[in-house]
RNA sequence: GCUACUGUGGCUCAGUUGGUAGAGCAGCUGAUUCGUAAUCAGCAGGUCGCCGGUUCGAGUCCGGCCAGUAGCUCCA
């Protein structure tokens, strides 16, 4: 970072402080504006900042626009921000005669040794470590808004009392916040969950409920390609497709832990009240594969020449999610995924996870989604406080520190998630933004050295010793649902032509043409391009226009100048004209495209 | 699950202080036979998310439920 970079957003650091300063005027408008309002957080974000405050009303659009009217007051006045200490019996009493009970806890959950400092501006102080700019001046008044508000609780904490979040974000010039807006807005054009209700990939009704999509025709076929494909992939890649149960009674779910990890998330068949009562049967739709699939290993007694078994499956799941998570086609109740599961002698697991990883990589780099991922580590917490895992902590350690030495192996670029495992075993999350920044999981690849043994997986060695395998659960494409949302998203709803439901649409401009146009349409068909023609009496311009609208890749124009000549007029969805070419070279195009899997779109 | 907001024909929206619904686009039927962003005319389509309450009378007020959106929490 240069000299005359430092104090500009191109360095972080000077954009977080600018950002926390605001955040702390938003906090002196709102004091000033409320006093009785209690001040709980107020950090910067990846874009922007937001406050937590305590209050008995409801912020309202009004209360957002009076809050930027007195934030631009407090810029005007070029308040100092004047940084002070305070010991800690000190500092208690001083913010409890302010009334403010959530500093407070603050202050007393602070390490023994901290330094606890304040900032001051004007009459406003507020516990903080900084650091922050000098003064509130130097923040470009015209040049921020308070984008959202919305509850939060405090402390993260869901059992605690729902705050009230203010977000804003803030720019040094307005030219920038502006632009900033205006992209928001193109995002928002993006968004699967109206894109693909428009062009009619999925919808949702009332009357089926919450988080349980109707893919529609066009994104039932995506779905469908997708999943031929990999299903294909897999198999050449050794593979062994299953089909296992959708539903199992709850003893399979004993053994493999999710009865009692899990019970509230799965659907259950049968009166909810019996359902620790083992004299009633009692059933319950899988959340997850793993037991099913074990059961075709345990099918007969097996050897290490077995090994590695790769198992794979197109697995529908249900997973009662709670009422306020579900989205679109992102987070749904029930789901497609390309699971499997991959039994291993240990000196294997190396290099089956490298191969897991790999189909991986390949399949997010074919869709065009590899360059907008991240890997997470996913890393148990010992001290989580819910009993979420299962195993030792010798276990744990040995499966991370497994994992670990394959990723650095591989060369994977990771973060780290603490308390994001599965409750038996490490994970590799290969993790995917929305069009609103919002992460998700793609592709999962997990270490497994438990519930082999819960389930009485054994092989005999080449020793004639009797062992317990590794398993790795994974996917490859993760969920078909979430998928299509992500490529919605990725590609404006505009889909490589190999996947798009709807390849070339053959607008014939008079009546005379429409014999022309079926005759395309057969030929084209029978070379298995996916081919419908308009023949309805409009206009040209409005057939392009619909045809556009719906991303549709190519359209073939006919009038009697292409009868003629025997050609097309080839046009594309991004309003490129490719001229006149004959019926065989387009094909031969669209052939050569699709072959390729070319997403140059 | 929590907080806030939202819910009128397929879509986008109107609907004054409560008096039993309107437009554009899409759709359908004719006409038009057209070369790149909207040809003309006509028709049809809604128990105003659902249930209950207040009222002589509710799309409009109140309550409950359902669904959606943002964020929080959760996501084996």
């Amino acid at each position: 970072m240069s000299e005359e970079n430092l104090y500009t957003f191109e360095n972080e650091a000077y954009r977080k402080t600018y950002w926390h300063t605001c955040s702390h005027v938003m906090a002196q408008a709102v004091k000033r504006l409320y006093p009785q309002v209690k001040l709980a957080i107020g950090p910067s974000i990846d874009n922007g900042w937001y406050y937590d405050f305590d209050c008995d009303f409801s912020f309202t659009q009004e209360h957002l626009d009076a809050i930027e009217a007195e934030m631009k007051k407090i810029c005007k006045e070029r308040l100092q921000l004047v940084r002070s200490e305070k010991p800690r019996e000190e500092a208690i009493a001083y913010m409890d005669s302010l009334g403010e009970p959530y500093k407070v806890e603050l202050i007393n959950d602070l390490p023994e040794d901290a330094v606890i400092s304040f900032y001051t501006q004007g009459e406003f102080t507020d516990l903080c470590a900084g650091p922050h700019l000098d003064s509130t001046g130097r923040i470009k008044a015209n040049a921020f808004k308070l984008t959202q508000c919305c509850g939060a609780y405090w402390r993260g904490d869901s059992k605690r009392k729902m705050l009230q979040r203010i977000y804003g974000v803030a720019f040094p010039k307005k030219e920038e916040l502006d632009a900033y807006l205006l992209q928001q807005e193109e995002a928002r054009k993006r968004d699967h969950n109206k894109l693909g209700r428009e062009l009619e990939f999925f919808t949702t009704v009332d009357i089926i409920g919450q988080g349980l999509p109707i893919l529609l025709p066009k994104g039932a076929r995506v779905i469908q390609l997708l999943q031929r494909w990999i299903e294909d992939e897999e198999q050449k890649r050794g593979y062994l497709l299953t089909k296992t149960p959708l539903m199992a009674k709850r003893d399979l779910y004993r053994i493999s832990g999710h009865w009692d990890h899990y019970r509230d998330g799965m659907f259950l068949l049968g009166n909810r009240d019996d359902a620790d009562d083992d004299s009633k049967e009692m059933y319950a739709l899988r959340p997850m594969t793993c037991p099913f699939q074990y059961q075709v290993f345990l099918n007969r007694a097996r050897s290490y020449r077995d090994l590695p078994m790769r198992l794979g499956e197109t697995s529908t799941l249900f997973r009662n999610e709670d009422s306020g998570e579900m989205h679109g086609l992102i987070r749904v109740r029930q789901f497609t995924i390309s699971e499997g599961h991959l039994v291993l002698r240990p000196e294997q697991l190396e290099e089956e996870f490298k191969g897991c990883l790999e189909l991986a990589k390949y399949v997010l780099d074919t869709v065009g989604m590899l360059e907008n991922c991240t890997f997470r580590f996913s890393q148990w917490d010992p001290a989580n406080p819910n009993n979420k895992y299962e195993g030792t902590p010798e276990q744990w350690e040995l499966a991370q520190a497994t994992m670990k030495t394959i990723l650095d192996d591989l060369n994977v670029d990771y973060t780290i998630g603490i308390d994001e495992a599965a409750f038996y075993g490490p994970k590799l999350d290969i993790q995917y933004k929305n069009v609103y920044g919002k992460e998700d999981t793609i592709v999962t690849i997990q270490v497994d050295m438990l519930l082999a043994e819960k389930f009485g997986m054994e092989y005999t060695d080449v020793d004639g010793q009797k062992k317990i395998p590794y398993i790795i659960h994974r996917t490859s494409l993760g969920c078909y649902e979430r998928t299509l949302a992500y490529l919605i998203e990725r590609f404006a709803g505009a889909l490589p032509l190999w996947m798009m439901p709807t390849q070339v649409r053959i607008l014939p401009i008079t009546d005379r043409a429409h014999d022309y146009a079926r005759e395309l349409e057969s030929k084209l068909s029978a070379a298995g391009i996916r081919v419908e023609s308009d023949l309805r009496s409009e206009k040209l311009g409005y057939k392009i226009r619909e045809a556009q609208m719906q991303k549709i890749p190519y359209m073939l124009v006919i009038g009697d100048r292409d009868m003629e000549n025997g050609t097309v007029s080839v046009r594309t969805r991004g309003g490129v004209d490719l001229g006149a070419m004959l019926p065989d070279e387009f094909l031969g195009k669209c052939l050569k495209e699709i072959a390729t899997k070319d997403r140059s779109f």
